[in-house]
RNA sequence: GCCCAGAUGGCGGAAUUGGUAGACGCGCUGGAUUCAAAAUCCAGUUCUGGUAACAGAGUGUGGGUUCGAUUCCCACUCUGGGUACCA
């Protein structure tokens, strides 16, 4: 009886849906367990093999929970915001919603064919006004709040303006623009609701400013400093410039420690946590203020990290964007710094950053006064210190500070030594292990220690404080773009407020999705009467980023149909956290940080019982295609195999790896592939073949190297390439796709099937032999999956049915536990199977096995004897012999003598069960 | 430059705490079955020498610790990822 593995697919997915075996509710009496997988943008192309693998783990290990007693929630849904739906429809003049319908049906087909146990109750698109209207909500929840650093956590703004209506903003510890000046209540109260709106939104953690942001000209919109890549926007691949421009931006800044500390408490990789840590960039230091010679009316206040090296200062730098530039240039060298900070603002930061090597820089003929020496010390200003990070503004210090040090090489400028036994001739010390000279209070003291005491000096001395400074910037909400979600804002008078009523605010009709004649957003075209809800003077134009709705989507899942919250209380405090995450690191700062801030930030509001989203996260690495090529000789038609190629002069072409099999070249195929190759001719190797080279590169439809699912399913079936994908290799490493081995893991199923098919069934008991197979197969999957090894689980299936074959096991009790065994791995055929075996329930509800140590003891173990480290021979000794019985066994084996060679024996060391090392000859 | 991860047969990979390196699968070789093919089954397959028994080498390179190292330590090479005038 053949393997129909076609029919069987068919069959069970038809019977899963009727059944709605799939679908998951809330269950007191069931330990729950989350499993997610990164959901997908639909794009047109559909699925290649690739994008599959996350979702084949994570439903393995939520089949594998669910068989282990767990109430699994194992939802998916679809990210369907984004540019290449709008592209379209810029293009087309198709509404992207009509696009993105179009997409999704094709990704359901592909994703059910595979066979996973989501329960499609819950699908959610972020792109429904349903799930929007919360996203919305949660913009709300963002504006109408500010973070108060005293109770380290999101407060509601009305708490804010009580207390400037009480003391105004002196005692208010929050983060807040930087130019929020200070006032008093007097101040607060004698405002007119525009300055006081203007005031609320310096703290609002959802806040419209002018800021800097990265324009891209290509996509018509700005783009977050995560979407930004050597300059280039990362997708699309368009330049980015600097442009100031009003925005909404979110203040993550005000979470960064959270976010920093909180890493320590889940279940992330190294890397991905390092990438966070990196971009939060949290250093420790001290912001000192350097008077100014002759005008004492201003200072510059540097951030340093080396306040130690404070007495190595030698110059001051400024960055070309920095404020106090106009107000202290001297007269004389007024305009040589207009030109050279013009010069640098036409300078995009791609340039910048290509220009390492040319140092520049124009003095200001001003200068400012050391605070502890009261030296005169110039101000400079180069392009080299960046306006956007810190103050914009260091304390050069030319011995301990490479770019320091090339700086005041190339201009001339004093380099004194602080630095204990160090020479600074050829370059900047950066060792901190040195210690401190020429430093006064300093001296003698190691760099460390050094750094404490400079602080207190310099707190003492009211010159500075110690300060800690952080790298990550608030997060730049705003898109020009039409199909994301429309902010729930309208302005009057310019002031924004938010529109109250508890509706969603729908994206109104266009006509035009590009940007409007005046160059506003494409949502200006909008008329009046396009909206569902209209108010003031006018609606928001910008939408919501990308990452918006992939902020939260986790918890709607939850509770995905809820028209009166976003999520239910009762429903997320019974699933809780994500519990186990899986996805690509491509996504390691944008939408990995910002739900975790998202998360904070709902559990500051007490929405939420948990302020980490995700426990554990496991990124699954990516599937690269294996390209071949054909080898053209040079100005003709005629073709090379790979061994002669070096005979002639060729070009490298690829070729549709549906022409090559095993690396050789089905010539029919491939001139039927192209017309152009209708006539080819070939030069073959001896064995009358055309051998084709590969390369392993990324999967890509230009280099025909794209494998879809939907074809092999149809070759092999879904269990087939569920279990191949996770044969492939460990999940997180990054592998080549080669159909080669697609083979091996048909082949055991079929051999399962016939296993099944081909014996007559017993119901008898089996014995101890039979036992000890399927119990060691029992234990090694078991522990496997619980360390996410989902590669060797495979392994062991296959191990276990070669040695049930080997013996003829025809036992129904083992094969039962077979099955249940490769069930998460194979769902079809372990469903078909299990029920042929005359089970009444489904393969989902049976129980997973628990091994028995009594099947797996031995009387013997095989020990490996080696003599000086080498192996050389095996013996099999009962188990629980002594030390000195086995070492004498040994000593006394015929063999022994050959590789002693009557030399003295030193020492025999015995690891029970295992090795015998005789350790001779030495003295 | 800095940070992180990795390097094992012809190929994908295995070896969970330092204890028989190469499990499992692919590919390849030989055989069985067959009129033939497909499918299936059996045997072999790290390299070198040898008919074989066996011997020697062997987990990117060089050193070290240890009775014993793919595993631990040091230096280096290469590959992949992140990041970059970050003060």
């Amino acid at each position: 009886m053949d393997y129909k593995f076609n029919e069987i697919e068919k069959k069970w997915s038809k019977i899963w849906i009727v059944q709605k075996t799939y679908r998951v509710t809330e269950d007191p009496t069931k330990k729950k367990f989350y499993v997610l997988d990164m959901f997908p943008y639909p794009s047109g192309a559909g699925l290649h093999v690739g994008h599959p693998l996350g979702y084949i783990a994570s439903d393995i290990y939520a089949r594998y929970k669910r068989l282990n007693g767990y109430n699994v929630l194992h939802p998916m849904g679809y990210d369907s915001f984004g540019l290449p739906a709008e592209q379209y429809a810029i293009e087309t003049g198709q509404h992207p919603e009509i696009t993105t319908k179009k997409n999704i049906t094709k990704y359901r087909e592909q994703l059910d064919k595979i066979g996973f146990s989501f329960d499609w109750e819950r699908e959610i698109q972020t792109s429904n006004p349903s799930y929007y209207k919360w996203t919305q909500w949660i913009f709300k929840q963002l504006f109408n709040s500010y973070y108060c650093n005293i109770d380290d956590r999101a407060l509601p703004i009305s708490e804010l303006i009580e207390e400037f209506k009480r003391n105004g903003n002196a005692k208010v510890k929050s983060p807040c623009d930087k130019d929020t000046p200070v006032f008093n209540a007097l101040e607060w109260a004698s405002w007119d609701e525009k300055k006081q709106q203007d005031m609320l939104l310096k703290y609002r953690l959802a806040y419209l400013s002018d800021t800097w942001v990265n324009w891209c000209e290509g996509l018509g919109t700005v783009l977050a400093n995560d979407e930004v890549k050597d300059g280039y926007s990362e997708r699309g691949n368009f330049p980015v410039e600097q442009k100031k421009m009003k925005q909404w931006s979110l203040r993550i800044t005000a979470y960064a420690e959270r976010l920093l500390t909180d890493l320590n408490s889940i279940d992330w990789s190294e890397s991905i946590k390092e990438i966070q840590k990196n971009w939060i960039g949290k250093s420790e230091g001290a912001s000192i203020h350097f008077q100014i010679f002759d005008n004492l009316s201003n200072s510059i206040e540097v951030f340093t990290t080396r306040p130690d090296t404070i007495y190595g200062v030698s110059f001051i730098v400024l960055a070309p964007e920095h404020d106090l530039i106009k107000k202290i240039t001297c007269p004389q060298n007024k305009l040589l710094v207009n030109d050279y900070c013009q010069q640098m603002k036409l300078k995009s930061e791609k340039d910048r950053q290509l220009n390492t090597k040319n140092i520049s820089g124009v003095f200001s003929g001003a200068y400012a006064i050391h605070p502890f020496t009261n030296k005169k010390i110039p101000i400079w200003i180069s392009e080299y210190v960046l306006g956007s990070y810190g103050t914009g503004a260091i304390m050069a210090v030319p011995c301990g500070d490479q770019r320091d040090w090339d700086f005041a090489q190339k201009f001339n400028l004093d380099k004194p030594n602080i630095f204990d036994n160090t020479d600074i001739n050829q370059g900047a010390c950066i060792d901190k292990s040195v210690t401190i000279k020429n430093s006064d209070f300093l001296n003698k003291l190691k760099v460390p220690e050094a750094i404490q005491v400079a602080i207190n000096a310099i707190e003492k001395n009211k010159l500075g404080t110690r300060k800690i400074n952080y790298k990550i910037r608030d997060a730049i909400f705003s898109r020009q773009r039409y199909w994301g979600e429309p902010f729930p804002v309208y302005y009057k008078q310019n002031i924004p407020y938010l529109i109250e009523e508890d509706t969603c605010i729908q994206l109104p009709p266009i006509t035009k999705y590009l940007p409007a004649e005046n160059g506003d957003p494409p949502l200006a075209r909008a008329k009046q009467d396009d909206w569902n809800i209209f108010k003031g003077d006018r609606m928001e134009f910008n939408t919501m980023p990308g990452w918006a709705g992939s902020s939260w989507y986790f918890l709607r899942f939850m509770d995905p149909n809820n028209n009166h919250e976003f999520v239910n209380k009762e429903k997320v405090n019974y699933w809780k956290q994500v519990d186990l995450y899986i996805g690509g690191a491509e996504h390691a700062v944008g939408h990995l940080l910002y739900s975790r801030f998202w998360t904070k930030f709902l559990f500051d509001k007490g929405f939420i019982d948990f302020n980490e989203p995700f426990k554990k996260l496991i990124n699954q690495g990516m599937i690269l295609g294996r390209s071949s090529f054909v080898y053209r000789i040079k100005n003709s038609n005629k073709f090379v195999t790979l061994e002669k190629k070096d005979q002639y002069e060729t070009s490298k072409i690829h070729v549709d790896i549906e022409c090559v099999d095993n690396d050789i070249l089905n010539i029919e195929k491939f001139k039927n592939w192209r017309a152009e190759y209708n006539n080819a001719e070939f030069i073959l190797n001896k064995e009358n073949n055309y051998v084709c080279d590969y390369e392993i590169e990324k999967m890509s439809k230009s280099k025909y190297n794209t494998q879809n699912p939907d074809d092999l399913i149809n070759k092999f079936g879904a269990d087939t390439l569920r279990m191949y994908e996770m044969f492939l290799g460990p999940l997180e490493q990054f592998k080549p796709w080669d159909i080669k081995g697609i083979n091996g893991v048909h082949n055991f199923l079929k051999k399962v099937w016939r296993f099944v098919h081909n014996n007559k069934l017993s119901s008898s008991k089996p014995n101890s032999g039979e036992y000890k197979i399927i119990h060691t197969c029992i234990k090694k999957v078991t522990q496997d999956l619980n360390r996410y090894s989902f590669n060797t689980v495979v392994s062991h299936l296959m191990i276990c049915l070669n040695d049930l074959s080997k013996i003829k096991c025809n036992k129904k009790e083992i094969i039962n536990l077979f099955i249940i065994l490769l069930s998460p791995y194979a769902p079809f055929i372990s469903a078909e199977i299990w029920q042929k075996l005359g089970n009444k329930n489904l393969i989902n509800d049976a129980k997973w096995p628990v091994h028995d140590n009594m099947y797996l003891l031995e009387n013997t173990s095989t020990y490996a004897v080696s003599f000086n480290g080498k192996v050389r021979f095996t013996i099999k000794l009962d188990k629980g012999l002594k030390k000195e019985d086995i070492q004498s066994l040994v000593l006394k084996h015929p063999k022994t003598e050959n590789y002693l060679k009557s030399q003295k024996v030193n020492r025999v060391i015995v690891v029970p069960n295992k090795i015998i090392n005789v350790v001779f000859g030495k003295n």
